[in-house]
Order: C-alpha cells, then sequence, then structure tokens
DNA sequence: CTGAAAGCGCTTACAG
DNA sequence: CTGAAAGCGCTTACAG
C-alpha cells in the first residue's frame, strides 16, 4: 500500500481511508462507528488502512454531520489578574481549589461518556460575557454553569440555544441545577460547636451575599445560634467573597478597628477559612485555643492545614460529576429527570474547632529520629485526645469528641 | 420581521438571518466576519437580524469551512480515582494546583486570542491514553501536554497531526517546549540553606524520577551541597512522586524505619512539601525547629501554610500563557520562534526554612480583642526577627536574614 | 459591493 | 452488505 498517498499535507481524511482500503466512505464511516452492517473482510481492511495512515475523524466535521460535538462546556468565574510590578506579566492571586476539583468530576464524567470538556473563565463584571459564554455554547452541546458567571436574565436566553445546568444555583423552567446540602451540613456543625464545644459567641464570615449556598448556610447557623441563645455575629463587617484575600481582609480589618472577636469564626468556605487562619496567626492568635475557626467545602488542602481545619465536606467531585450526567441527560432536547439534584453533606471533625488534634497512630517517637542536633524547644504537645480515633479525619457521625475547652456555661 | 421564523427548533442559522436580512449568506459571513466589504446599510441590515433572532455561529460549521477551531487541547495527568466504601461513587484524592494554575494561564492567554480550551485528563499507565489524546487532538489546533502524559515515541506520530507544546518536558524535533529554570531556582535555594541557615544535612524528596525538573533540582542541589561539604541523603527511600501522599509516605516510612532524619527536607515540589510537613506534624516534630523543608513552585496555598513555605516561585500562570503563545505561533504549519522557552524562577524565603516568620506590621495586639475569655495559654511567641520586613513575603533578592538557627559549624 | 456556488470532512438515509 | 448522494452550517474564491 505504499503506493497510496495521503494529502500532501494535514492529516489524513476519510477519503485516503477509502482510497487506501478500496471501499467507499460510507463504509469507512460504518467500521469505524461500530455499526454491524459490514462483514469482517470489510471490516479488516478498513481497520487495516487506519492503522496504516493513523487516521483519526476530525471533530468539526464529525460534529457537523452528527449533530453532536461530544463537547460540554464548562464556565467558571475566575479571579482578575492583577499587574505585578516586576514582569511583564500578570499573576494569579488565588487559588480556586473548589472549583478545580469540580471541574475534574465534570471532566473524568464527561470522560467517561465520551465526551470533552470545553473550559472558559469570565471576570466579574466583564461586560460582555455572555457573548463569550454564548461562543463556547456553539462549540459544545450543553453548558454547565458555575455560580454566578451569568445574570439570571441571561440565563433564559442561553438556555433556549442549549441545555444548561448550574452548579450551586437555582434551577429554572430551563435549566436544571446541582448542589449540595448546605443547610444540613451547616446545621449538623453548629450544633457540634454549640453542643459539643460549648462556644457561646460566634460569627459568620459570608461567601457572596446572593449566593444561595451562602444564604442556606448562614440561615441555619443563625437558626441554631437563635435556638441556643448562644450570640451570633454577622453582617457587612463579616462580609466576605469565597477568596482567602476576603476572609483576610475581615479579620485585620476588625481587629485593626479594635472589635472584639467571638470564640469562634465560622466561613462560607474553606477557602475564607484559609485567610481567616493567616490573618489571625499574623496576629499571633492561636487557633483554636483562642478564636476557633471552620470552614465548608473540604478543599483537599484542608487537611493539610496546621490546625487541620474542620469543615463540612461536600462531595465536590461528585457534584461535578453529577451535573455532567444531568447535562448529558438533556441532550438532545430531552427533559431532566430532575431540576435540582441535591448531594449529602457531613461534618469532619478535624483541630481547627478545638476538637483533639489526630497524631501519628505510631505514637510517640524517639528524638533521635533526628540527626542534627537542633537548639529550639521541642514543640508543645498538645493535649492527648482521651480517645484517639486512628481515622478520625473520617466523618464519625455517631462519635463525640472531647470538647477541646470547658463549656463557658450554657445559654448566656 | 415576525413574520420571519427560524428553525422549528434549534438555534437559528446563517440561513435565517440571511432571511431575516433580505441578504445572501455570504453577506452575512462578511459582515461578522468584520469584512469592510459590505456597505453600511447592508450592515445594518445584518447587525439587525443577528440580534433580533440571536444568531451566533455554530463553531464546527466554523471550524469545518475556515480550517480552524479556535480550540487549543491540553492534556494533564490525574491521579486515578480512589472507589470509597460509603458512597457509590469515587473522590479524587488529591489537589493538582500546579496544574490547575498552568492550566489558568493557558485559559487566559486563549481567551485573548479568541481561543477556548478543551481539558482533558490522563491517568498513569492508561493503555490507550495516546486514543483519547488524539481525539482531542482532532478536536484542536493545537495541544499542551503536561509532562508525562505520552511516551515520547508517541509524541512524534502526535505531532505529525497538529502542532504541539509540552510543559517541563524536552523540545524535539518536531514540538516546542516551556518551562522554568529549575537549576538556577535550586541552586539558590541550596545556597541559602547551606550558607544563610548553615545546615549541614539535607535531604531531598524528589519528584518523578525521569521529569526533566526533577532531575534540574537534584542536580543543582547536589553540585550545592557537594562543593559546601554538606551531607545530602536522596535516593530510593527519598523518591516521592510530587504529591502530597507520596512526601508524607517517604517521611513516615524513614520514621518508622528509625531512620534519622536531616536538619533540612528540600522537596522536589510545593505539594510534596505539604505531605512532608504534614507528616513531621502529625509526628509532633517541630518545622523548621527541628527539621526545616522547603518546596518549589509557590503554588497559592505556600504561603497560607503554618509555617509558610520556603519555596522557588515559578511564574506559573505565565508558563501556561506562554505555551500557548507559543503553541499560536505553530498553528497554521509555521515554524516556532523558539523551541524551548525557560522562564526564571526566584527564591521566596518564608518561614519554613527557618527564616523569621512575618507577622502583621500592626505589631503586637491586646488579648481584649478576643470576646470569649480562653483557658488555653498564649501561643508560643516564635524568635521576634531581628529585620522585620513588612514586604517579606516578596522576594528580596539581595537581602539576607537573620539565621534561624545557630550554625553548627562550617564544612564538617 | 453582492450573490451563486463550491467545498470543508464527515454521517446517514436511500437505492441497489 | 455496499456505494452514490445529500446535507450538516459555515467561509471564500469566483463572477458579476
Amino acid at each position: 500500500m505504499a503506493d497510496t498517498q495521503p494529502n500532501i499535507q494535514g492529516p489524513p481524511t476519510i477519503y485516503d481511508v477509502a482510497r487506501a482500503a478500496g471501499v467507499s466512505i460510507a463504509s469507512v464511516s460504518r467500521v469505524l462507528n461500530g455499526h454491524r452492517n459490514p462483514r469482517q473482510e470489510t471490516r479488516d481492511r478498513v481497520l487495516r488502512a487506519v492503522a496504516e495512515l493513523g487516521y483519526v475523524p476530525d471533530g468539526a466535521a464529525r460534529a457537523l454531520s452528527a449533530r453532536l460535538k461530544e463537547v460540554v462546556g464548562v464556565v467558571f468565574r475566575r479571579v482578575p489578574w492583577v499587574e505585578t510590578g516586576d514582569g511583564a506579566f500578570p499573576e494569579e492571586e488565588e487559588s480556586l481549589q473548589f472549583t478545580d476539583v469540580i471541574n475534574r468530576g465534570i471532566e473524568v464524567a464527561a470522560q467517561r461518556g465520551g465526551y470533552n470538556l470545553l473550559l472558559g473563565s469570565v471576570v466579574i463584571d466583564e461586560h460582555d460575557a455572555h457573548r463569550r459564554i454564548m461562543t463556547m455554547a456553539r462549540k459544545s452541546d450543553g453548558l454547565v454553569l458555575h455560580d454566578r458567571v451569568l445574570e439570571p436574565s441571561r440565563l433564559a436566553e442561553l438556555s433556549r440555544h442549549v441545555p444548561v445546568v448550574t452548579m450551586a444555583g437555582v434551577a429554572t423552567q430551563t435549566t436544571a441545577n446541582v448542589r449540595s446540602d448546605s443547610g444540613t451540613g451547616m446545621t449538623e456543625l453548629a450544633r457540634h460547636l454549640i453542643h459539643d464545644h460549648g462556644y457561646l459567641t460566634m460569627a459568620y464570615v459570608a461567601g457572596h451575599a446572593d449566593s444561595p449556598d451562602n444564604i442556606a448556610r448562614r440561615l441555619a447557623l443563625a437558626a441554631e445560634a437563635a435556638s441556643s441563645g448562644v450570640l451570633l455575629m454577622e453582617g457587612p463587617q463579616w462580609q466576605g467573597n469565597y477568596l482567602a484575600s476576603g476572609g483576610a481582609n475581615v479579620v485585620s480589618r476588625l481587629l485593626s478597628d479594635g472589635v472584639r472577636l467571638p470564640r469562634v469564626i465560622v466561613c462560607a468556605n474553606d477557602q475564607t477559612a484559609l485567610g481567616v487562619m493567616h490573618a489571625l496567626a499574623q496576629h499571633g492568635i492561636d487557633v483554636p485555643g483562642e478564636i476557633a475557626v471552620t470552614g465548608f467545602d473540604d478543599i483537599p488542602v484542608a487537611r493539610h492545614l496546621r490546625p487541620q481545619l474542620t469543615t463540612i465536606r461536600q462531595p465536590i467531585a461528585e457534584l461535578g460529576a453529577t451535573a455532567f450526567e444531568l447535562l448529558r441527560s438533556m441532550i438532545g432536547n430531552h427533559e431532566p429527570a430532575e431540576h435540582d439534584i441535591v448531594l449529602p453533606t457531613r461534618l469532619m471533625r478535624r483541630a481547627s474547632c478545638g476538637c483533639p488534634p489526630v497524631t501519628a497512630p505510631t505514637g510517640q517517637l524517639s528524638r533521635s529520629v533526628l540527626l542534627a542536633k537542633s537548639d529550639s524547644a521541642a514543640p508543645a504537645e498538645r493535649d492527648a485526645p482521651a480517645d484517639r480515633r486512628p481515622g478520625a479525619d473520617i466523618a464519625v457521625p455517631g462519635q463525640r469528641p472531647a470538647p477541646a475547652d470547658s463549656p463557658e456555661g450554657a445559654k448566656s
């Protein structure tokens, strides 16, 4: 078959394969798409030619003809880049771990279904975000929209063109939504803080004020605080933005204003907690000894922080995968089975709330493991847990930890 | 124009617009693509019809006709999902912050250039990874490949189909590469550890053995150690995998084997350092007091760790953006201007190497900021820095910090 | 400046 | 089972 030359340049087309195999392009297409029609001999010849030429169908041609791109678009909201003084190029300031893990969940599910993921970001207040999103829509079979990438009014218009699934949003007549159970999760956390730890004062560092997740978390926390007579500080001073910088700014501002801080700071998400813990540490305030801090999400780094972050785990990757499956069920003008899918959450008790830290199961190690002499004091050993649980990083719903500080009295 | 009905279903096509505007589809196309031909009146009519119908061209048709998809593919390597016992769905175990930030850099640059990003992952030892990558190639105009997603032999084949840029790899005859200057960065770090801090024993927790970055870092560190007579521990026992779990496993294994640890653990990347610090903390070993730890990359969370992580900053997002620009210069069969672009790195001195921690510029705060009474001891104040620098989180090349521990003698 | 027509590379009825 | 042909929705020479 050495005489069968493909096009002068560029990848081989289906015509090249057909010529090499001595069949029509229809047969090539049938073999490649797994129809059972072609007989074995035809199939063999086609497959051989395909292998020889290294043929892979062009995605655009396939999409145009089959009316299916096998691509799902994902739009998320990105922090605008900040120009740094020292280089020609801007750098990103924040990580978006929650978003990234969701996207990974979407991608894995999409892959299984033979889809690829078209990723695009939008910046706050970008005036023609909807145009860019529309362009993405026309490059995909459907769209997953993260929180707050498009005004609700535009949403309706968009959903007339392609199926749309929102993440952590609100289901509409024409769009479906996937979220996790923020209310139940926050209620569980609040009860742990109030009843297990006996904390009497708390604050809520909010996420975006109009985010449904933020609202649900705030309300659940407020309800528990009210029913237990616990003081809950919230409001403009405590307004964050789901970012570490937002959490850090809230704390720094309050401290420099001389505002007295509560015993626990409950954060709208882990990223915020990251910033809050950072700011507290900068000011020499011990967590959880002086102030306990909690998050929401359980992003991968949560367990690597010092102290490890007590938080509500969302099944983050699964949220993404669920969004993909839901979207796929809508592709082809089908109605989704459900319009609002809610996944469960669970409390992860770690050290930042005041629960005993989990240390290595091997127990205390001899100092002889240190090759180098050190002139620094050995680190203060924190209170050894009464009920040392090897798997305490895993949620144990039925189990109550020993309170890390003594209750300060009930319902002051 | 209420009488102009679009197709029964689906988004309007260029034919719908042409009919509504009373012109040919060619004119519609010309107006939309910014050709200067159409006269003002034609232009107005087209634009009005476009607005009324909400027309946006189909990406696949456009791609097929214009021979340009305006999509760049990005392939990265993902940790395989682990089935958890408690649910139907697997969960991701690790974050991939370095990869995620690079991808964000690619995406931002791509967006500026009118491109979108097609994202796909590959798993270690996936046998038909190359087929999936090929499919992605046929859905894009070019490919950015992260480290080790494809065997080198397949690379050559792939690059015959589409332009390929590798990240942190090696340039070949047919592919270009973008990386940062690992050698210089590691040399700077090693000198800081050896000469500024006076450390005499160190270890290197490696990344993937065949990663060019890993090799460059290891060699640079070894060269500095050798020329200063410092002990460097490395080898199979110290083999990591660029993941937090890899770093944690190395430390845990060594500790349970009773191996004596060195004064500094230099990690191949930040993610590894995260795991190392986590494992050390679990075993009650103080960082940096007993063992100093350093990373490489400066991923966003590095500065949020306790202690803050001393590391080499790579311009991560810029690496991605550069890869996109390079790739775009290759799209259309152009030769890239450069085949191997190397971006600079710089040392970020933070606390984990033993440099003085940076605390809030406001100085010490009254305990009265705490609303709740606390029964826990105030946190131990770490050695106050002699030269407290407000901007110490920013690299200050010319400045040397006070050593955090006394030199243990020169060139033992 | 504008329209009719060809063509991008596929898939899929429609005949045979 | 197989091939010739139409068609997916665009862009762009080619004529006028």
